[in-house]
DNA sequence: ATTATCTATAGATCTATAGATAATGC
DNA sequence: ATTATCTATAGATCTATAGATAATGC
């Protein structure tokens, strides 16, 4: 038998045993008794945790967010100016795109999230919703004050797009990188990997939302960024 | 009772019936019963035309992709130069993105192709995988003509992003734009709609491939395009 | 004679609950 | 006394098939 915690602690490990199976499989993909093995519990404890699968569903989604605040903790730090914005498209990529690929801490959680967050957009889109408007929104001030500061100072065109939209078409990108790494076998035949594609992501997006090379030549030296948000990492994870 | 079809015909109404079907729930969301009554028939009928519901899973996607060569018919007209890139990059938000938004007859199949895509991405990625390589590879040599000769005349930088990625990073992009407009309510609270979204997203893409101001400011004018792509259309479908 | 189609149902899940048992905390 | 946990099972699907019937084409 197993051994009787709380229930507070069993509902965590309940939800940490469902979140893998609903990311992977799906809704409809998983059953109540995948779930319950999985936890190592018997279907009827899980009841009792969660009233119906579809409530454990909901529960879930929060408890993915739960130590999520990531976003809000790195810009936290910065301050608004063209290279804070050159930060961010790089924290975006490799937060939302690049940690899958080399980090196999938080890869798995990341890939999860984004399967999560792709099953949402197919489906009625609460969750997705519910993500970008508490963890991306907070984000959007500082950018546009960045595009702003930028725009000052010469170090970017103001015209052709919009200051949130520079941030969408960003974001974009990093989830459509992520969402064609999920499967195992290569989908798209990119022709680099890891850092160099990531690299070239981010300089595609700088370019895009309008800054002049000399600003991308004296701001964008991707191995410094790459340096500091490993110290962001570090910092945040002792 | 219902009409006698010959094999042929019943299989493509059960196909037919079954897209929007998988398309709205995935393959474990919808029964075969489901699918039968949308067809109207019965199971067992279905069953004869396709052994099981994997079967009929996997015929659905080469359904799919069966009328589906616009991509090859656009590129046949067009040789290689900085304005077919321009016109490729617009003509990608277009057919993936927008037609969702604007085009009623064409917004249904669209959707369904997009869903089922992004499904297979979240499973193996077999069907992305195929599409791919049948019909967005093709693209590809023009598309590095383009740029080839863009980098000659002087319209667009050479270096950081790799001519394929700029076709790839363009095409995530109008993927991405579509996906998060599959939900009913708005998942992204973008400044704007429609057609000025679109254009901001393609001036995004082209400046991000690294065509100049001047070149862009040469070749990209929102109106013409709009106006060969409805023509392209109106040739496709007479 | 062949083939498209149906009705009815088997057998396998799948969600959820009823009712019993064992560990904890006062 | 309370609460975490289990076993066993009901009732509802869900996929797939067996076997019968009616329309078509030679």
């Amino acid at each position: 038998m197993v051994p009787r915690l709380t229930a507070d602690e069993r509902r965590q490990t309940i939800l940490a045993a469902a979140l893998p199976l609903f990311a992977n499989r799906g809704f409809n993909g998983t059953t109540t008794r995948q779930i319950a093995d999985a936890a190592g519990v018997s279907e009827a404890l899980m009841y009792r945790h969660f009233p119906s699968k579809e409530d454990l569903y909901v529960a879930l989604h929060e408890f993915c967010c739960a130590n999520t605040d990531v976003f809000a903790r790195f810009i936290d730090n910065l301050t608004p100016s063209t290279s804070t914005l050159v930060h961010s498209v790089y924290f975006m990529q490799i937060t939302i795109f690049l940690h899958k690929q080399t980090d196999p801490e938080n890869n798995v959680n990341n890939v999860h999230f984004c399967r999560l967050m792709m099953t949402s957009l197919l489906d009625d889109g609460d969750f997705a919703r519910m993500f970008i408007a508490d963890q991306v929104m907070p984000w959007l001030d500082l950018w546009k004050a960045c595009v702003a500061t930028a725009v000052a100072e010469g170090d970017m065109l103001a015209e052709g797009v919009t200051p949130a939209n520079k941030l969408w078409f960003t974001h974009h990108l990093a989830v459509m990188m992520a969402v064609t790494h999920l499967p195992e076998r290569d989908v798209i035949p990119y022709p680099n990997k890891s850092y160099n594609l990531c690299d070239e992501a981010v300089l595609f997006c700088l370019r895009g939302m309008g800054l002049t090379e000399k600003a991308i030549a004296s701001h964008y030296n991707p191995k410094a960024i790459q340096l500091f948000t490993q110290k962001f990492f570090k910092a945040l994870n002792p």
